[in-house]
DNA sequence: CTGAAAGCGCTTACAG
DNA sequence: CTGAAAGCGCTTACAG
């Protein structure tokens, strides 16, 4: 018997069905070692009793936590805007909850602060793995969860990296793709607007950004670095439409950047896409808020999150890092490209 | 000796000392029953080895998990966009931090398998206590976490429920401001556009809505209620224009519908605000991507968090339910209701 | 194939 | 004030 309230253990059903504890967790885990009538009897128990495992006491006996951790370090304000992490976050949890796992969060506005989350988070015993984003040029968490020996996978890095999981992309396709969709147009100047030079992601479409440009005019591209913050964004583009040769076209490295300059076309004293052809460089409804829509390559977040927990999982089985693709970029034209 | 790579325990502390796991237990949770000394030279050891408990064995002790659980019932698509559920992640993930607690996050696109994600985290003992947001007129979570006995807090809760934390709110004063704003500027013919009937806010604010247009104007004001999807957002908007009195002013239930009309203002024949002037509920840097900017009324997502996470964490001390108000709501007038 | 026992890393009621 | 021991709810190596 047990009492209403309080939630059945194996204890419970060890004592119902008069075998061990043991037994019960051989039984239920579909092991061997138990045979064919007492494991239904058991099996049967534990379904009577409405029985459920404890989470906390197969981590204690596993020393395993079941839980991956994110921290998230971008401003806040930041947050509820850009599409992008809302969409990683739910993709995550849909991949670690088919899989009986959790998602542990950590928001912090100050990027120093995630090597220090990682610390506390693994000698707490609460994660079991990390998934990491937004890379940086000399990235310290790199060397944080390099040295505790954390199973991690870095989601959008560069290039493969010593001892982690890594779900990589090239954007040299997509970015010489943009370049011949509006060159196709008829644009020939042709600038792009990134987002800040320490992310590892911007600095190298940066560079493969120039080396298509060059490669198609025989010229280096004009580029802009900004922080994601709406009006440096449009600074930036202030600035480069202030140029004597100003471009007629520019692809800004998020949907909001795109977004925003879309809205504030106007005091940008330009008309989109007459004088102005705007791409982004990801995709979500933010591009279809505003007048033109914003043409935009997107990519399947939700697959990609997927694809880094599945080689995070099976890092943790083997103990092996495993090396992944970036799901493609499929450019969808509307009307702030069009002809 | 800590061989390297394994984290160290307190039963590693106790053989260092020279004590028992019990005194090292008593001395690193600052519980009288050790000497001074002996408590110092505990906590140096602890210091030394780089010891952090580990949440799991404690959690196992203590039969509680130290996390709080959410589910997000919302369709993914609309989960990027909207910026409120990503604030108030952050927002419930930064106080429960604070409480050395954590968030479990669930996201589905099925409302009905959130009383069911509640019976099995509760049943696995993966969390202490639930957050509820999105009432329903009727929701069948309610009875879930009541017959279950978990404690919980609902945010936005339009009163006291019974056995239930709640942060509510009356909406009333901040509707008849919305009235009043517009009534100053000239319109007298407002209407509403709100979100689905089944959400307790939405029915609450449709009936205080028709109050405070009735106390105002003597008569019932016209109100839409429809799907937070850009469509049928502009189908209803649509709608209310095409009546041969058409209203001169509406207010939306969220930034992102309100956004999305001013977005498709010229799609929909009107001007914004000479035609029609637009006020949205809740605000966010949404309102200001678009042109005119649209005039919201903002509230502190991060301040309701807060307030919800310490009822719920007093209620988990004291047993007993208490009852909060969410931060007032102030309004931003831009564009969309210019003069 | 089966069962009794130890162990995961903590906390705490209880006896000296 | 201090210490030895049991317990939280599981898993699993080991002996019958």
């Amino acid at each position: 018997m047990v009492e209403p309230g309080r939630r059945p253990t194996i204890a419970d059903i060890a004592r119902e069905v008069g075998v061990t504890k043991g037994a019960v967790s051989f039984a239920l885990n579909g092991r061997p070692g138990v045979s064919a009538d007492t494991r239904a009897r058991i099996l049967a128990a534990a379904e009577r009793l409405g029985w459920r495992p404890s989470t906390v006491a197969r981590s204690l006996s596993n020393l395993r936590s079941g839980s991956v951790g994110l921290v998230v370090t971008r401003p806040r304000s930041l947050l509820g805007v850009e599409p992008f992490y809302m969409r990683l976050i739910a993709g995550l949890e849909r991949a670690l909850h088919a899989d009986g796992r959790s998602l542990l969060l950590a928001v912090t506005d100050h990027p120093g602060d995630a090597a220090e989350i990682y610390r506390a988070w693994w000698s707490e015993r609460r994660v079991d793995g990390l998934v990491l984003t937004d890379l940086r040029t000399d990235d310290p968490r790199l060397a944080a969860v390099t040295d505790l020996g954390i199973p991690t996978v870095a989601l959008g890095a560069p290039g493969p990296l010593p001892g982690l999981s890594t779900v990589t992309g090239d954007d040299g396709p997509t970015l010489r793709a943009a370049l011949d969709h509006l060159a196709g147009l008829g644009h020939h100047r042709i600038a792009r607007v990134s987002g800040p030079a320490g992310f590892a992601h911007a600095a190298r479409r940066h560079a493969e950004f120039a080396a298509a440009h060059r490669t198609l005019f025989g010229t280096d591209p004009r580029q802009a670095h900004t922080r994601y913050v709406a009006d440096q964004v449009l600074a930036a583009t202030r600035e480069l439409l202030d140029d004597p040769e100003p471009p007629t076209a520019v692809v800004y490295d998020s949907d909001l950047m795109a977004v925003t300059v879309v809205g504030s076309a106007a005091e940008l004293g330009v008309r989109v896409p007459a004088d102005l052809a705007v791409l982004a460089w990801d995709d979500s409804p933010l591009c279809e808020l505003v007048r033109p829509r914003v043409s935009a390559f997107a990519h399947d977040v939700d697959a990609d999150g997927a694809t880094a927990v599945s080689l995070l999982i099976e890092q943790l089985r083997t103990g092996t890092p495993g090396h992944a693709e970036l799901s493609p970029r499929t450019l969808t034209v509307r009307g702030s490209t069009a002809g």
